[in-house]
DNA sequence: TCAAATTAAATTGTGTACAATATAATCACA
DNA sequence: TGTGATTATATTGTACACAATTTAATTTGA
């Protein structure tokens, strides 16, 4: 039942499933984080923030694979919400540095229920997250 | 070295590279995908239309794991494109019928070339790709 | 049988994503 | 040392993505 259109179904794609599963995982997270008024990609920004306490956008975009026409607005929306102050640097005035308040410090006690608080609401083995870690991150250094 | 805040780094993160690479490997589709003058969103679409002629948006969105948002504004611009057809069934006038037309299935001739080109873009060893095709699949079945 | 419940799409509003472009600061080097 | 190239961020425009709501059609059950 082979036919020249086989590498057209969406069964047979990889990438699919990919953006699919990335869709519905992050779709999962928002009840957990709606209660600490965080979007996906506000939390992940936050978690670099609550590990480095300050970067600039560059840094930011690096780790997180995300550029400044996406971080920007994002970012302002953080400082308006007092997680974040944004200043440029002395320095090198093209350099915009972002700083996590105490009040961005504080939120980091409430987020640390969201990992447990997922992992209940995701059954998936640990056997079989660490092979798709692996495989994901392995991907992901191929791009570079 | 291990703190009460591990939890929340980056790189201890599952959802993050899936995310990630999602986002990075759409990417690398564009300037294939420009070709034939669909998005990463609207070639998955197709790729339904293609295999099934005809289909009502909730059928559609089922397949692609999108909703009506997304998908209405979307098919008008398939529509204006030329690709398919939207019209409401006769037998239930709440449904409405996608099809794809004769240009919609020319196009199908160039899209072919797509998966080929994208495979010599992404280099991944079939074994893992075969694995972490399994993963995926795996995750998004424990979703339904 | 007909009003309440359900269903399918569409609409509205918010928040990403990203390509392309603009702007301003700094660097490099002839 | 001045100017062309480079760099960092911001802006603009387009296209998702989805929650919440609305609208219209159909189904259900007292």
């Amino acid at each position: 039942m082979a036919d020249k259109y086989d590498s057209l179904k969406l069964e047979n794609q990889l990438c699919f499933p990919l953006y699919a599963c990335a869709k519905e995982v992050v779709k999962r997270y928002k009840p957990f984080l709606d209660k600490i008024d965080l979007t996906y990609t506000q939390y992940i920004a936050m978690m670099v923030m609550w590990e480095h306490k300050s970067v600039n956008v560059k840094e930011l975009g690096e780790y997180l694979f995300l550029d400044s026409g996406t971080l920007t607005p994002l970012l302002k929306t953080l400082e308006k919400k007092g997680f974040v102050t944004r200043e440029r640097s002395k320095e090198d005035e093209r350099n915009l540095i972002v700083k996590v308040t105490d009040k961005g410090l504080k939120l980091r006690d409430e987020a640390v229920k969201v990992p447990m608080e997922m992992s209940g609401c995701i059954k998936f083995e640990k056997e079989d997250a660490a092979q798709l870690y692996r495989l994901l991150h392995k991907m992901l250094d191929n791009f570079e």
